[in-house]
DNA sequence: ACAGAACGATGAACTAGCTTAAGAAAAACA
DNA sequence: TGTTTTTCTTAAGCTAGTTCATCGTTCTGT
């Protein structure tokens, strides 16, 4: 049995749920183990969850025409994921969502959300507010890659995750800061040497 | 007095609401009149409204260190604008929302928003649908900056969007697509000589 | 413990997009 | 309607970031 404590304290630091409530919405998520490379969402098909990771590291990311491949979101422990578009609206992704890491989610399928918002005001309030919250989240982004230079970008990213920095392939990290690796690789050593 | 159909309509495609929730819904906004260049929203102050633009247009930017401003959002007639970051969140923001033309609006303030949203059940639905759909389409955005040149970009724009992108100024468009303006102009008379 | 595969570093050549500057056109407002 | 202010165009020179190619290093599964 895993440890929902994190998912728990995440929840709560949303909106306060009735013990039944909280029973309710941990009922509704099942527990998954997942492999390092394992595939969780797939364009083309439609995304059937929402990701809470308990453990381990993803990330979403399309392929453009060229074939490259372009990190759109990560996700590590106490983090939401999803191909969002999909999610919501039910229509055929176009993000993969893959496993960096041996991982443990839990995962929630679109009916039985459906289900929770339509019969309990708690529960609803909850799903808006993390829609809200992403909405913001979202918009920060957009603000960043806006305004900011690509070592701004790096370092920015670096300074609020430190330690998830550390974790995430280089690759996987610099198209996510839009860039290339080797240009990523330049910036991080550059630092090293001024030291 | 307004014609409020285009809003009615607005509403009505993202949830079913009763005459009345929607009668309830309507009064909470209220109509207001502004002047081209007037400021909705400044850096430092709470953003109080969510805002309908009725008819007009509006973008939203940031000014970065160098002084040097980025439209972060544009909005016509029949779509929506914050500084949502500082509207869900109630912190002071950090956009400037300004008018671009003439405009007519409705706005909602957090709180009238917050009071719908805790005593009725098809409104907070609205909201949360509006959060939802907000994060997909940031989501989307998101995407088309990581994996787009600027001139895809501007294509995409102009062919989503083609009866505005003759309205905004050059200058705003420019840096909501990520570019330069001289970038923008170059890639728009490069188009007219081709043909 | 090892072979194979994936990942990261480095450097040289290149280019998409930026900067600067100055003039032309268009819009605003009195 | 004219004048002032704002916006757009063009072009030359520049640079942040890319591409390509190669080599060293670090994982990973068996």
């Amino acid at each position: 049995m895993e440890d929902l404590s994190p998912f728990i304290e995440n929840i709560n630091h949303k909106t306060r749920l009735s013990p039944e409530n909280m029973e309710r919405l941990i009922t509704a998520f099942q527990v998954v183990k997942v492999k390092r490379k394992q595939l969780l969402i797939q364009p083309g098909f439609v995304a059937k969850y929402r990701i809470y990771v308990l453990k381990g590291a993803f990330h979403s990311y399309v392929i453009d025409d060229k074939g490259n491949e372009h990190t759109i979101q990560f996700a590590v422990e106490d983090w939401w994921l999803s191909d969002y578009n999909s999610y919501i609206h039910q229509t055929p992704a176009t993000q993969f969502v893959e496993a960096l890491e041996n991982s443990i989610i839990l995962q929630i399928d679109h009916q039985a959300e459906q289900q929770l918002k339509d019969s309990n005001w708690e529960l609803a309030t909850l799903f808006r507010v993390m829609a809200e919250h992403s909405a913001a989240y979202l918009a920060r982004r957009i603000v960043s890659n806006l305004t900011q230079s690509a070592e701004e970008r790096y370092n920015e990213f670096a300074a609020k995750y430190p330690q998830v920095v550390q974790r995430l392939p280089q690759y996987a990290l610099a198209s996510y800061l839009n860039m290339t690796r080797e240009f990523l690789s330049k910036i991080r050593n550059d630092k090293v040497r001024k030291k």
